[in-house]
DNA sequence: TTGACAACATACCGAGTAGTATGTTTTCGT
DNA sequence: ACGAAAACATACTACTCGGTATGTTGTCAA
């Protein structure tokens, strides 16, 4: 079914910063922070201090673990990126029909999404900054190689979205079109949700819902509204 | 069809600035190079020097027509919908079913997205900056209304979409949520599109049908592929 | 001609910031 | 216990940028 040309091995391996060395709890913390400062105000508009203030600690801190800013916007990319492929990898390699596979892989994508925006608006700025152009040579290799990434994981939805094709017959011209174009409809919660503060594990599984009722039906695929539920529980049972 | 809350006129008229007066070539030129700008680098990493440069003038020309950096900001915004206004309200107005009329309305519109990138990336940027927080309060308020203006438009979708639903007996649960993922992908665009030199036109007519036809299935509406050429075809003859 | 105003250009200031250099404390292997 | 390295904190520098104050040039009505 992905016999296509999908050589990449996810790597999935506990985070580890690129010179492969293991990520301590003081660098976790400091990319939470850094990417709650990045969600609020930007990239560019994020200050060092802003960060060390919103840990209680100082600008010297923060630089004894991370060499630049650009290296820690990186690195709070790739940890984004890491959560998205480990919510969905399991369902991309699971059991059952393409459909299935597919839905179960769209509902994990539209839950951590919205369980961890921060991340993902950073993962927004990324793909922004990659159009502009980072500015020394080394940071354009490394963000490269996180594009590849977010590309790997489009790619993986591209290709349950063509067994899904090939299974139920549909006819889908242009499949890298149709990924970006259903991807697009379950990022979208990031440009307008806010939990609340009550029931907000309801209301995200009545909008996750929704959304993937709606990409499905865009690329023509139909799931009953009672099986989508049902699979649904499970999988926030996982959770 | 459309007899629901809707009191608020689309106010269409020729661009003017806040105070009413005119906006003249330069004023243009400026909002213009700024668009590019902030597209490029993002707003908090314009500085006015480079507006400036990219229209070989100084720092003091551009404070002589605006303000503030932020002014010029919003008034680039407001400029970008308007431009989105002007491209969809004729079809929102216009003869045929709702289907049909919908149909037209998001070709128009996902025509105009491809052709001013700059100016809808700053759109982007002016929701992600009322998330955060503008500084002083008339900024405040100049924000708000700017979000206003964009609710507005995404009504004008809503009430095509509700439209559409009772016409065609569809089950549409949540209309506004349909109307955002309905939106988000026809502005997936912005996100991947970049123009090649020769036959961008044809090739943006390819992509737009395929968007509308995934956005329009994901409502659980069809237009059969000959007919969306053909609205197509008429609908770039206006241009 | 002139004076008044618009349309710029130039010079400058103060606030903020990325990054560094260096000092201080804590941890830990031996 | 102790020395060394890790884990910070503090102080400082060089630089950028938004905004302003002020100077210069063109335009045009009276």
């Amino acid at each position: 079914m992905n016999s296509a040309a999908s050589p990449k091995k996810l790597k999935i391996q506990p985070h580890c910063l690129p010179d492969g060395s293991a990520v301590t709890d003081a660098q976790r913390e400091i990319l939470s922070a850094a990417a709650d400062c990045f969600e609020d105000q930007g990239f560019a508009a994020t200050s060092i201090d802003d960060v060390a203030r919103r840990l209680s600690a100082t600008k010297g801190m923060i630089y004894h673990h991370f060499r630049s800013k650009t290296d820690l916007f990186f690195e709070v990319y790739r940890r984004g990126m890491e959560l998205n492929f480990a919510a969905v990898h399991p369902y991309a390699e699971g059991t059952g029909t393409a459909l299935v596979r597919l839905t179960k892989m769209s509902i994990a994508h539209s839950i951590v999404l919205m369980e961890e925006q921060a991340f993902q608006r950073v993962l927004m700025q990324g793909v922004l900054m990659h159009q502009q152009g980072a500015t020394t040579a080394a940071q354009r290799e490394t963000l490269e190689e996180l594009i590849d990434n977010r590309n790997a994981y489009e790619a993986v939805f591209r290709e349950a979205i063509e067994a899904t094709g090939d299974e139920l017959n549909l006819d889908i011209a242009d499949s890298s079109l149709a990924s970006k174009s259903y991807l697009a409809v379950l990022n979208s919660t990031v440009n307008w949700y806010t939990p609340r503060e009550k029931d907000s594990e309801h209301e995200r599984m009545a909008i996750t819902c929704d959304l993937v009722a709606f990409a499905l039906r865009g690329i023509g695929a139909e799931m009953p509204h009672e099986d989508l539920i049902r699979l649904e529980k499970t999988e926030i049972g996982k959770e």
